[in-house]
DNA sequence: TTGCTCCTCACGTCACGTGAGGTGGC
DNA sequence: TTGCTCCTCACGTCACGTGAGGTGGC
């Protein structure tokens, strides 16, 4: 016979509160063995302690509910293993973000911000190779990353040469909404087809106040910050999506310390020019 | 003349959303240098720049916004900067228990539960000096910690030594509701004058199931879950507080894995005992 | 018989995000 | 004049925690 437990034995055993339990009963990810129909009191059997002893691991590493009952769900052994690791993953990769972040804390707080130059430049349009999606600020690093992979995967096949560093169009709203259109984009001298996301585009001429941005990713508000002030105090400010060129970035160097990211911000063209 | 910025602009320059911009206003973390009357239209100074840069870091490191606005206003340097690394010296410790958490989930998905034997004894009274707080689950370890510190304190002041090892007391509430009375004490064999939170104390009689826990503090659900099934399927349940037994812990080793706990589950009294 | 355990709503938390609906300046 | 930027509510999110108010079993 099923040894049955109440609710509150349950809970001691397995170290989730009663209103855990509660809850994850209304949500669906752990039902009770048995509930009372007069009283509605839940018991739960003792072959599901291990179970909820998982959920509570799953959810102090910050797991969804839904991944959670997702991985439980899977009795597949292999799928399972590979949802658990691509969490473990993404937390690793959240660790190291965080360890960025400190140190871009210190850098700020001790006073040492960018102070690059600030230079004019008009830029021609430019044939290449682009994809172009709505992505959100929080995930745009990884997009980044699957986006320029897949455009250099192109190049190759197409047997031809970048003419020079890939580069990204940022529309304000990517900023100011958190949410918005970015196209990442290879400058190359011939048109391929069009495959999977990767068209062939011209990406658009401007006029823009640019600055070397030396260092991590992170800092680049620091970057933007400096242009926002020179283009607000000259009074230049014009529409148009940010621009950032990616010079020396990951494929070249494991270091973000060495990492060289031109920043352009759209102005009106200079007199004269 | 001060450069004033739109919001929209002072989004870009810092990579703050218009809308965290308007809640950082609301909650009186940022306040606007100035606020067109008539419009109600927000502009910022270039000089906030790098104090929002800064904002947007602590948030990244997941402070909570009272802190941020408790570290910024701290004019202080020194007590600045002893706010922040407190801040790091807890995410440090979050780090570890995560990664703890990982070495826990995987031992439970591949099946090696504790098995221990389970011990049924009877414990007499004990005279301690100890410490009783209403502890929440969550913040149980870093109280532990803090409350054997002040008890050891306290036991060489008194020029005396333990007669065994250091133990705890937890309320069934502890475990259910998450929050719940926790009793610290270590067994003398003298009466020492109260001093702060420390008292003498006796601690109860008890009649326990017991089993040996080895290992890290994280994984103690197991051994309950273990206990709890024995006293289930025995029907020997009592009520009244679980014990732990703590013979070898952070005092003794720095290696969790060496960790020894004695957890006791309350039962009813043996016959013929 | 009396606490004790358990139950179900309903609402709060935290830091914004998501629309809806509307207004002033170039 | 027309978009565009900005504005203010009001509500949603996520995983529970916090009471309130009430019932069945030893």
């Amino acid at each position: 016979v099923t040894v049955l437990l109440t609710i509150g034995e349950f809970s001691r055993m397995t170290h989730l509160s009663v209103k855990a339990l509660r809850h994850y009963h209304d949500v669906g990810l752990l039902e009770p063995a048995a509930i009372d129909p007069a009283t509605g009191y839940r018991s739960y059997a003792v072959r599901q302690v291990p179970i909820a002893q998982a959920i509570r691991r799953f959810r102090d590493l910050d797991m969804p509910i839904d991944q959670v009952k997702a991985v439980l769900d899977a009795d597949d052994t292999v799928a399972r293993n590979q949802a658990i690791s691509a969490h473990l993953q993404r937390m690793e990769r959240e660790l190291q973000e965080t360890q960025a972040t400190v140190a871009s804390l210190r850098i700020l707080l001790e006073g040492g911000g960018a102070a690059g130059v600030v230079e004019r430049r008009f830029v021609a349009p430019t044939r290449s190779l682009a994809i172009k999606d709505s992505v959100s600020f929080v995930e745009s690093e990884a997009w980044l990353t699957d986006a320029f992979e897949e455009l250099y995967h192109a190049v190759e096949a197409a047997g031809i040469t970048p003419v020079s560093a890939s580069a990204g169009l940022y529309a304000p709203e990517f900023f100011e909404a958190g949410v918005g259109d970015v196209i990442a984009f290879v400058p190359v001298d011939a048109d391929i087809e069009a495959t999977g996301r990767v068209a062939t585009v011209e990406i658009p001429a401007a006029e823009l106040a640019v600055v070397m941005h030396e260092g991590a990713l992170t800092d680049l508000d620091q970057s933007y910050g400096r242009l926002g002030a020179y283009v607000a105090e000259h009074g230049i400010g014009a529409d148009g999506p940010l621009r950032e060129y990616y010079l020396v970035s990951a494929a070249e160097t494991p270091d973000p310390t060495q990492y060289r990211t031109e920043v352009g911000w759209p102005t009106t063209p200079r007199r004269g020019a």
